[in-house]
DNA sequence: TAGCCTCACC
């Protein structure tokens, strides 16, 4: 019997193949057929061979091949690309006109996309010159790769100008701008795109829109991401798991976490990346226990977590200082996945703000590629537990290594320098990010200048640099001022600073206590009962505070005189008790740290009441002698709770320590490690 | 033959 195989029904059976023998069969039968060595079959085998990873092989095929079309070269260029040997990919890209074969579209395609793989610009743009000399220069493919070539080289004017003169434009070369334009920051150029593409007439699909809802994303434009949604649904556009994880991404990160929540819900098919995106979006939106219990689901729906999904779970632990859980998910990564820039950062910031500065510092110095941002987060960790001089140190490391800081770097190093007091230094780096470093100072930065020449006496200083300031300075930096000019007396600028303070009406019911304390001090009692006034109209709407503990690998969170605890009695009385002992060591309640107008007496037993407390007196019920207290908490910590932190120190003779939603204040023996100054 | 999704510091 004879066996007929036809070329096509061969090359039909390669694509559909799933592993390595399958192949070699088919390659034997095509070598004894005759039929390798004839039209592209060879081109076929190569990428098959490549597509399961099997490069060598695919090699092989090529070395081997009688004769060698254009075709053959393409796969082979292709096969090294994918496998991320570019320096392969490039040089059978240079010996195809040595040996008299004529790149066609698509080995500058490919060679453009091996480039752009690599982030090799020069070589790119050498291939697209010879592209264009070969003229190239009007195919829609290979200037659709030219223009993502400096899409993901972040260089979008020049993809701007090799758009501009591009004589025909498809749908990928729109979309290619809309999505680089979009992923470089510059939305709303993306946006400007679009609108000339809607004037040329041309339709969009779904990765058109999934650039536009990214623009949407960085823009917090949600108004326009809801109506893109709404036009996709109108005009019938397939949502795959990508636009839709888009979708949920957009929702989440412009807080509308109901929506995010909805439209993953309706997702016929989700992937491990679409629960990340709603994952990430709690987590960043400050809901951490619905970022943990979302891994939780993730899991019992059979999706296995990855790093990305675990970073967020770090977040959330750095959030609440879950320490225990952040610790496993650190080993988890370190055992089971890749330990790389990312999640070794998250680490890093986890453990510092969980309190295990040294850990966090550990993990630092072992990991081996350290980014900006891992220099960033170790920098910041030191800032907030107020070691300034330990973060100069490492700033000064950093200097050394080829990595530039940056804003963030300057506002972790500036500070690190107020929480610590170090006003020279403040002033001498402020000077050398403006002059050296040619930063543009933000809010941030002032906010931290502010913070380190007010508590330092020098108010008038202080005043003179947030009149040399370019933007309107906002309440973050009047608060700074404020707070020096009552430590200091300065009831001058004070009062225009607390005017100020009042006008941008914050939501920190702590602020309004700063203002009302600075009146007070200054004996102004008609503008301390204007404060009241506005905190009455106001205040009564502020975020709650709360505070989170962790003891034996469970959280427990207390709001304000939150009576629903089990052990709410026993707590009471370890305050009552505490109550007593501090009085007789001197401790006066700071009643003016209660706005309401109360007794007293009431206002005595609401400062008793406030969160911190609560948990510092659970936490000494349930942990042994001496053991260290963790308290994490959403807001500024109360000045009185910190003075009678200060107290229980000393009384129960353990360490405090208490991360507020500035820095850490570490209670030790009657003191606390940021001096009093917050 | 093409273009596309989630994560870290401030």
């Amino acid at each position: 019997m004879r066996l007929v195989v036809s070329s096509k029904s061969l090359k039909t059976l390669l694509v559909a193949s799933k592993d390595k023998p399958t192949i070699a069969k088919i390659h034997a039968l095509m070598i004894l057929t005759g039929i390798f060595g004839h039209g592209n079959s060879n081109a076929k085998l190569i990428l098959s061979y490549a597509r399961l990873g099997h490069i060598e092989s695919a090699r092989q095929v090529f070395d081997k091949s009688p004769q060698r079309g254009v075709d053959a070269w393409n796969a082979m260029i292709i096969a090294y690309s994918g496998r991320g040997a570019m320096f392969e990919a490039l040089s059978l890209y240079h010996r195809m006109a040595s040996e008299g074969v004529r790149p066609d579209s698509s080995t500058y395609t490919v060679v453009l996309k091996a480039c752009t793989r690599s982030l090799d610009l020069r070589s790119g743009e050498e291939t697209w010159r010879q592209a264009v000399d070969q003229g190239y220069g009007d195919d829609v493919f290979v200037g659709a790769a030219v223009l993502n070539l400096y899409a993901k080289c972040g260089k979008m004017d020049e993809a701007m100008r090799v758009f501009d003169k591009m004589g025909r434009r498809d749908l990928v070369c729109w979309t290619t701008m809309i999505t680089g334009l979009a992923q470089n920051g510059q939305a709303r150029e993306a946006v400007d795109i679009y609108r000339q593409m809607q004037k040329k007439r041309v339709e969009g699909d779904g990765v058109v829109m999934l650039g536009l809802i990214q623009a949407c994303t960085t823009l917090g434009h949600s108004k326009m991401g809801l109506s893109i949604h709404g036009y996709m649904i109108r005009k019938d556009i397939i949502m795959d798991v990508i636009v839709q994880t888009s979708l949920v991404d957009m929702y989440a990160k412009n807080g509308h976490l109901e929506l995010a929540s909805c439209v993953f819900r309706k997702m016929l098919y989700k992937n491990v990346i679409s629960w990340s995106a709603l994952i990430s979006g709690f987590a960043q939106n400050g809901f951490a226990g619905n970022a943990l219990q979302l891994v939780v689901d993730m899991q019992s729906f059979g999706y296995k977590p990855d790093s990305v999904s675990l970073v967020s779970v770090l977040l959330a632990c750095s959030q609440v200082g879950f320490l225990k859980l952040g610790k496993s998910v650190h080993g988890y990564i370190v055992r089971r996945l890749h330990f790389d820039c990312v999640p070794s950062t998250a680490v890093i910031d986890m453990y510092s703000k969980c309190g295990s500065l040294s850990s966090a510092r550990t993990v630092f110095d072992q990991i081996s590629f350290r980014d900006l941002i891992s220099w960033n987060a170790i920098i910041a960790s030191y800032g907030i537990h107020g070691s300034g001089e330990e973060a100069l140190s490492l700033f000064h490391q950093m200097r050394e290594t080829k990595v530039k800081p940056d804003h963030a770097t300057f506002a972790s190093l500036l500070s690190a320098f107020s929480h610590s007091g170090l006003v020279e230094k403040g002033q001498y780096w402020f000077s050398v990010m403006v002059n050296e470093y040619k930063i543009q100072p933000s809010e941030k930065h002032y906010a931290c200048m502010v913070d380190l020449l007010s508590r330092a006496g020098r108010v008038e200083e202080a005043q003179e640099l947030i009149d040399s300031m370019i933007t309107e300075p906002g309440i973050a930096i009047w608060v700074a001022l404020l707070s020096g000019c009552r430590n200091h007396g300065k009831f001058l600028i004070g009062e225009m600073a607390a005017k100020k303070v009042l006008e941008l009406n914050p939501d920190d019911p702590g602020i309004y206590a700063l203002v009302s304390n600075f009146f007070a001090t200054a004996r102004r009692w008609d503008e301390v009962a204007e404060v009241r006034k506005i905190m009455k109209k106001t205040g009564m709407k502020k975020v709650p505070g709360y505070s989170v503990m962790e003891v034996n690998g469970k959280l427990h969170a207390f709001l304000m005189e939150d009576k629903s605890h089990h052990q709410y009695e026993e707590i009471m009385q370890v305050l009552g008790k505490l109550d007593y002992e501090m009085k007789a060591m001197g401790y006066v309640p700071k009643t003016e740290f209660v706005l309401h107008n109360l007794e007293e007496e009431v206002k005595e037993r609401m400062l008793c009441n406030h969160s911190e407390r609560l948990a510092i007196a659970f936490g000494l019920l349930n942990t042994g002698p001496g053991t260290r207290l963790l308290i994490t908490k959403n807001l500024r910590v109360c000045g009185d709770c910190h003075e009678a932190t200060k107290f229980i120190s000393k009384i129960v003779n353990r360490e405090i320590v208490v991360r507020d939603v500035k820095r850490f204040h570490h209670f030790k023996d009657g003191v606390c490690s940021c001096g009093d100054y917050w």
